[in-house]
DNA sequence: TGTACATCAGTGAACGCGCGTTCACTGATGTAC
DNA sequence: TGTACATCAGTGAACGCGCGTTCACTGATGTAC
């Protein structure tokens, strides 16, 4: 009403959530085009607003890019709670254990080929050294993609499954697994497969991982 | 002698071998620091000439890139062959094809580890359309790295290890899993992982795909 | 063998671009009296 | 309730940088006669 030059309306202070909206148009670029895309004063731009405008809100471009990323990691979170969601709890230990397992591994995957763009960006090597992990980059557990991966894991020593002995670091052995094959179905050779092919060689790998792991 | 700016002594024509100085610059740079600092004007400066003329050579920035791309999978299946030139031949079929297998991923593993940018250099994804191929990208037995996979998988199935029906599209679940780890252990979160510590969860991973894929 | 000429590798200068970041500012808002 | 003031989100203008790529050129070399 003031002003319309960016959102309509500014309910809160000042001309509104800029922050917020900064970085939505910060994942709209990392979604279309991977972390590389997500430029500070293309963002302000999108946000009608002058490019300095930004530093209000992220002390530097480094900084909107890994708010960003943390945004990208709880969207994966968010894909591989969903596919977990799906798995009927009513069978043998052993039986759901698997079923969560492939459910992580396929919900990784399936984000890796919807979004490739935030997949990319979810793994964006930033120059921090693992400063701020405070950043929201879980899902609605509050488990970010690693940690539910453990889980899983976990369950697989409950069942039976998985020696204890062979617990600790499992989580890099079926991690390296799928986000290999996500890398080469989403920026390698597998770049052409369509979608119904990536599930089959999905299942294979999930099952060489399960298969491999005991 | 004529005018000592680039090189010494220019012995083929006009200033000498030109093209295999800045593409030299070219794989120093990305050894340093990966793709992106594959700069036109930086190969250029360091070959002691001006930007532009770059241009005799290659067509364009990343017509140069893909050239040192190729000189980075080269490199790659040169490691990889030296890990399977260690392979004892004397023991039974089965064991050599495993221990052939193994030496395939150890090579990539140690490669990945050891020469950082060139392996990022080696999958960077360039405007292409698998035009070009003709490139030298291969090591002495004239096999990329993907070829040099699909042998050692071959090599499975002569020896029984892996059913016929199972090996179309095996190199997929093998070179998933160890490329996984492979970017895992560079940019990822195994990024301080000393190579005593690399080599063990390396190896874990081996067992697991050889265990799996059967 | 000696000269004229064509070739084309490398030069010199410039282009337009878009980036991240800085500075001093302004003016709408929330707050204190 | 009404006024003065402090705050600080967003403005306006500019910076220096390095990039890829273009153009018309020059001058050493290989070749033809």
């Amino acid at each position: 009403m003031t002003t319309a030059k960016s959102s309509p309306r500014r309910s809160t202070y000042r001309h509104g959530d800029l922050q917020r909206v900064l970085l939505a148009a910060g994942i709209e670029l990392a979604r279309a085009a991977g972390p590389d895309a997500v430029v500070l004063r293309e963002v302000t731009r999108r946000a009608g607003v002058v490019p300095n405008a930004a530093y209000r809100h992220f002390a530097s471009r480094d900084d909107l890019l890994r708010a960003v990323r943390s945004a990208a990691l709880a969207a994966l979170a968010l894909a591989i709670e969903a596919e977990l969601a799906r798995v009927r709890p009513g069978k043998r230990v052993a039986e759901v254990a698997r079923a969560k397992l492939h459910a992580v591994g396929v919900g990784y995957l399936r984000f890796a080929q919807a979004e490739p763009g935030l997949f990319r960006t979810a793994f964006v090597v930033t120059d921090d050294t693992e400063v701020k992990e405070r950043d929201a980059m879980t899902g609605n557990s509050g488990l970010n993609p690693f940690e539910l991966l453990g889980a899983a894991l976990d369950e697989f020593v409950v069942a039976g499954l998985l020696a204890k002995a062979k617990r600790p670091g499992a989580e890099y052995l079926a991690w390296s697994a799928v986000h290999g094959l996500a890398t080469l179905v989403i920026d390698g050779p597998l770049r052409r497969l369509d979608r119904r092919a990536t599930v089959r060689i999905g299942d294979r790998l999930l099952e060489m991982v399960e298969k491999g792991l005991g």
